[in-house]
DNA sequence: AGGACGCCCTGTTCGC
DNA sequence: TGCGAACAGGGCGTCC
């Protein structure tokens, strides 16, 4: 489920594979990947280019092209990058695929087709028309703070919406709230300077070891939460027992124990 | 405004 | 055994 961590990771991949290399031809498997762009204007606008760089805002991947301007891509719940020798057979579920003038070729693929691909020119002012808030591993205490202010209701459902932080999505947010010891329905109003200090810390720790991991669940310490997301688990801290709840219409996991303010 | 709910989408899993 | 329902969840929309 990409959330920043795999994205940080896809832009070490693509840094690593596909930057430098003239692309040849653009094809479209699916359509309904592209947000406001056809195959064609795809195809014209990627011929004879090359990409330059990548960053990342949240869960958006840009890559940059040697002329200017990004490809932008989500990954929705499934998506992923995958570069390898066009000879070879794409992954199923490719969505898109660049070739390169070398023989290689850049692989968009996502099953479940919750992801989109798109063109912008300028990443600020994307970031602002998709009302995306700052990345959550550019805030500190204080920005945190300030941006869940203003929000009363539940915490998780806040971390989780991309215009307070962008980047958080149903895994790493119940991993956060796990390590700062905060049940996700714990109540933004009542969180005090020591709350607000233990979620920074959770956020910066989980967030900065998962890409560390390179954000693969089979690496991740048996200490975390995420090696236990199943009803009737045990807590690896107190070892009671962990309990699946829906908090904003998601699957969450939780120790209620250890995780306090429900 | 918050929160419940539904939808999209596809493959897997579960229950009858 | 087999079929359909439920579920997974990122992001969006609707309604109260």
């Amino acid at each position: 489920m990409p959330e920043l961590p795999d994205v940080a990771c896809f832009r070490q991949y693509i840094d690593a594979t596909a930057l430098h290399q003239e692309i040849a031809a653009v094809h479209a498997g699916r359509t309904d990947v592209l947000d406001g762009t056809t195959p064609q204007a795809l195809g014209r606008r990627l011929d004879g280019r090359s990409f330059r760089a990548t960053r990342r805002h949240g869960k958006y991947l840009f890559v940059a092209l040697d002329d200017g301007g990004y490809l932008v891509m989500h990954f929705g719940m499934t998506g992923y990058p995958a570069y390898a020798r066009s000879d070879h057979d794409p992954p199923e579920h490719t969505r898109l695929r660049v070739e390169f003038r070398n023989g290689h070729r850049l692989a968009y693929v996502c099953q479940r087709l919750l992801g989109h691909v798109t063109l912008a020119a300028d990443i600020d002012a994307f970031v602002q028309e998709q009302g995306l808030g700052p990345d959550a591993l550019s805030l500190d205490e204080a920005d945190l703070s300030n941006r869940l202010r203003p929000h009363r209701g539940m915490v998780k459902p806040v971390l989780m919406d991309q215009s307070v932080v962008a980047g958080l999505g149903n895994v790493y947010t119940d991993e956060i709230l796990f390590h700062a010891r905060i049940h996700p329905r714990a109540r933004i109003a009542g969180f005090d300077a020591g709350t607000c200090h233990a979620l920074h810390r959770a956020m910066c720790h989980v967030l900065q070891r998962a890409i560390r991991d390179r954000a693969d669940p089979q690496r991740m310490p048996a200490s975390w939460l995420l090696p236990h997301r199943e009803e009737g688990d045990r807590c690896p801290r107190c070892d009671g027992g962990i309990r699946q709840l829906r908090v904003g219409g998601r699957s969450t996991y939780v120790c209620p124990r250890c995780q306090s303010g429900d």
